[in-house]
DNA sequence: GGGCTAGCTGATAATCAGACCCATCTGAAC
DNA sequence: GTTCAGATGGGTCTGATTATCAGCTAGCCC
């Protein structure tokens, strides 16, 4: 675990690790507050700005993805590599989607818009198949 | 102008007429605080939870477009029919695009994740021609 | 192992978009 | 013209995020 932290150019501190360890092997997304409220409740201590920054740095470095949420950014650790989101509104599951299609939509776009793209989002929204039934 | 909102349900105020007019006729969008400040140099009285709400009603109608923007909302006067945006980040110029591609796309990752989808996002950011040249 | 220092932390204050409240006002239906 | 539900304004509140700054510490050098 050090070691992806270190590989990212970023100091191996008590905090980031535990950051990095309330999102890994989870699959929903989590806001700061969430991560921050949850720490408190186990009586970790860490503070507030602490784990903004550790979520900024930590999705600067690209081990995590950043999904919008009504007001607030949430993150989850995701695989490296490209990839779109399916997220669950109700229990903030979210699930990785892979494949080329929208590239290439945006591919495109960017040619017949003579646009320079730096960047897209494509995000699917709805209810998972329990929070459904 | 006055039968857009009345078709959409909507009382016709001189405010909400004013918000529409300084949303018509213009390809970039705005944000409620955009709105409130062109609003308040030009003199003109508004206050600042009526923008917020016209903005949402005239969203709800359908007649504006939301776009995200880094930490706020902002509003495009759009045309009717599910569209997606090509957005500069510089001029804020957002450009609609038609097609039906994203749409297959949510579908089938819709009937394959066994998923009920309320809604989606594909946006395009970079920069326009005149901003990148 | 000890010291140094840039990078990190944490508490608090500041900021900023947006929601809420409520007294007052006004379209529009009659 | 009267009526009143829907709309407005502005002041206050909230909740997320950022800035500040003094104190701490990981990791490098000796």
């Amino acid at each position: 675990m050090d070691s992806v932290l270190r590989e990212a150019g970023l100091r191996v501190t008590r905090q980031r690790l535990a950051v990095l360890d309330a999102l890994k092997d989870r699959t929903e997304a989590l806001s700061a507050q969430d991560v921050y409220h949850e720490f408190r409740q186990r009586g970790e201590s860490i503070g507030l700005s602490t784990v903004y920054r550790a979520l900024e740095s930590l999705q600067d470095a690209g081990l995590l993805d950043a999904i919008d949420r009504e007001g607030e950014q949430a993150f989850r650790y995701c695989s490296t590599g490209h990839h779109h989101h399916l997220i669950c509104i109700s229990c903030n599951e979210v699930e990785e989607l892979k494949g080329t299609i929208v590239e290439e939509w945006v591919e495109r776009v960017s040619e017949v818009h003579d646009f320079d793209v730096t960047g897209h989002r494509a995000d699917i929204y709805g209810r998972c198949a329990s929070c459904s039934s």
